[in-house]
DNA sequence: AGACTCTTCAT
DNA sequence: TGAAGAGTC
């Protein structure tokens, strides 16, 4: 008797726990599965994704490899220089093994999307089913609405609907699929590493920071829990207590898929339920619901994905495009201590904490009113958790473009977001070793010195808020 | 998820 | 002299 053999694509979700599309490929007991994953390097280039978010990424499906192997399910790559390529690929790989029916789980952006448009086309035309899964979200995308039927733009509105239909029922996760009876394939080789996307990160720092795998996302996910969960609330703005589970570190996993949201949002209800809730525990659960609310946007605004405003208002704001400036601000050679040290993490752990990433963010964009645009690439091609709706969201927050983003009028000052969140100056000096030496409250505006490696600061501030304020006063209000 | 200025009122 | 609150952007 014939066994039906299934192919699971993945994409974002390297999991076989609470994995969507695996579980419905893996429904039938007796089916015969198979999972996929494409290699497209010129599509990658063109999304800015960075080396050490690739390198992650083939660590992860090593791990995963393994795991599927248990279950009797090969891991098979393709490669196609873009997506272009894949709706050919896939087609012949079905041929090949007689596969009928294929299954993944929604990535929602707009390239991605059309992309399996082409590929369900394809294999429609040879006799393959093309099964997609929502999966990436706690609650599905275009389910949580506004009274009138709208996707939500504001977020506390939108938190308090998700939340209540997160609570509505227990959240159940899908187990590891049983093994399989039937093979009909053996793993590729996966590749240990991908031209152009070398990591720019030391491989001891990969390796303490970036363990790869859902086993190395589970443990992250019990030690914060265990260590950071309760006190989030007070320890989350605080660089130097990253180490000390003060944020939880899983977006990498998160990105890759190696844990879901929804696994996240099970701890956290568990411990609620076990020691009662507390203000960290709700306020992780509602950064959880940024991720969500993030995705749910560009679903409702697919603009975002294309380099435009949500504010369509703002698109003709002159941003700067100054490459020497831009420069400086790249290198951490901005003369704002904790601008440079933040910029300097992300280049050597290819990771920035969040507090982080607003203070740099705001003073790209507003203190140097340089283009939010660029400053979003070069955060994709440099972080190891890169993700569009994130990212765009945090970049158009920080500018001022986005649904719900910081007023244009309220702009940090860099020197006392150092004084408040970093008050002894320990982060800026890990990271700023010509600083090493200062141990007093001037390490966050240090003198200027002429025996002194460190730059004086690129800009002054008293400039700032005018140039801000000249452009964004007077624009007209437009909604779309 | 801010910063800054000005006023008031208690030392 | 400065903490606290209000108003502004
Ligand atoms: C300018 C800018 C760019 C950003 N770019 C990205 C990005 O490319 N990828 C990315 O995952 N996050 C991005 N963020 C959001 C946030 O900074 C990171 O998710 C967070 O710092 C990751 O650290 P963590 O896992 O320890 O977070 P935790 O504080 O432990 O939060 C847990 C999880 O919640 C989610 N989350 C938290 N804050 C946000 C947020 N503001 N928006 C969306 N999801 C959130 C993340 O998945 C995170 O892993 C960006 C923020 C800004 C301001």
């Amino acid at each position: 008797m014939n066994t039906a053999r299934h192919l699971v694509w993945l994409r974002a979700d390297l999991r076989i726990n609470d994995n969507t599309a695996l579980a419905a490929a893996c429904a039938d007991k007796d089916a015969a599965v198979a999972c996929v994953y494409a290699i497209t390097p010129v599509q990658w280039q063109q999304h800015d994704v960075a080396g050490i978010r690739v390198d992650f990424e083939l660590r992860t499906l090593r791990a995963l490899e393994k795991s599927l192997d248990q279950l009797s399910i090969p891991l098979l790559i393709i490669q196609t220089d873009d997506f272009s390529g894949i709706p050919d690929a896939l087609s012949r790989l079905c041929e090949k093994h007689q596969i009928t029916a294929v299954h993944c789980n929604i990535q929602y952006e707009v390239n991605e999307l059309a992309r399996d448009a082409a590929v369900k086309q394809a294999l429609a035309s040879k006799g393959v089913t093309f099964h997609s899964h929502h999966d990436q979200c706690a609650v599905t995308p275009g389910t949580v609405l506004t009274n009138d039927g709208r996707f939500y733009s504001v977020f506390t509105p939108f938190k308090r609907n998700w939340l209540a239909r997160l609570e509505a029922g227990a959240i159940r996760l899908l187990p590891i699929p049983i093994r399989r009876r039937h093979r009909f394939a053996e793993s590729d080789n996966i590749p240990a590493a991908i031209k152009g996307f070398d990591s720019h990160v030391t491989s001891d720092i990969t390796l303490s920071w970036w363990p790869a795998g859902e086993e190395a996302a589970l443990e992250r996910l019990t030690s914060f829990v265990e260590h950071g969960l309760k006190r989030y609330d007070e320890q989350r703005d605080f660089p130097e207590l990253t180490d000390n589970d003060g944020v939880s570190r899983l977006s990498p996993y998160l990105a890759a898929g190696s844990i879901s949201a929804r696994q996240c949002l099970n701890a956290a209800f568990n411990y609620r339920h076990q020691h009662g809730s507390t203000k960290g525990v709700e306020q992780w659960i509602s950064e959880i619901g940024w991720r969500d609310f993030y995705k749910h946007v560009m679903v409702g605004w697919p603009r975002v994905c294309k380099h435009r405003p949500f504010r369509l208002e703002t698109a003709h704001i002159p941003w700067r495009h100054d490459e020497n400036d831009f420069q400086r601000w790249c290198d951490g050679q901005t003369g704002f201590p904790l601008v440079d040290a933040a910029m300097r993490q992300l280049r050597q752990t290819g990771w920035m904490h969040n507090r982080l990433r607003m203070v740099v963010a705001m003073f790209l964009t507003k203190d140097l009113f340089i283009d939010w645009r660029w400053g979003e690439k070069f955060f994709m091609q440099h972080l190891i958790d890169g993700d569009l709706s994130a990212n765009n969201g945090g970049w158009q927050w920080s500018a001022s473009t986005g649904n719900d983003a910081a007023p244009y009028f309220r702009i940090f000052n860099p020197v006392l977001q150092s004084e408040r969140f970093d008050p002894k100056g320990n982060f800026i000096r890990e990271y700023v070793p010509e600083l090493q030496d200062i141990r007093d409250k001037s390490i966050h505006q240090p003198k200027p010195s002429l025996l002194s490696l460190y730059p004086e600061p690129m800009v002054d501030r008293r400039m700032v808020k005018d140039r801000v304020l000249s452009h964004f006063r007077n624009l007209p209000s437009l909604t779309a």
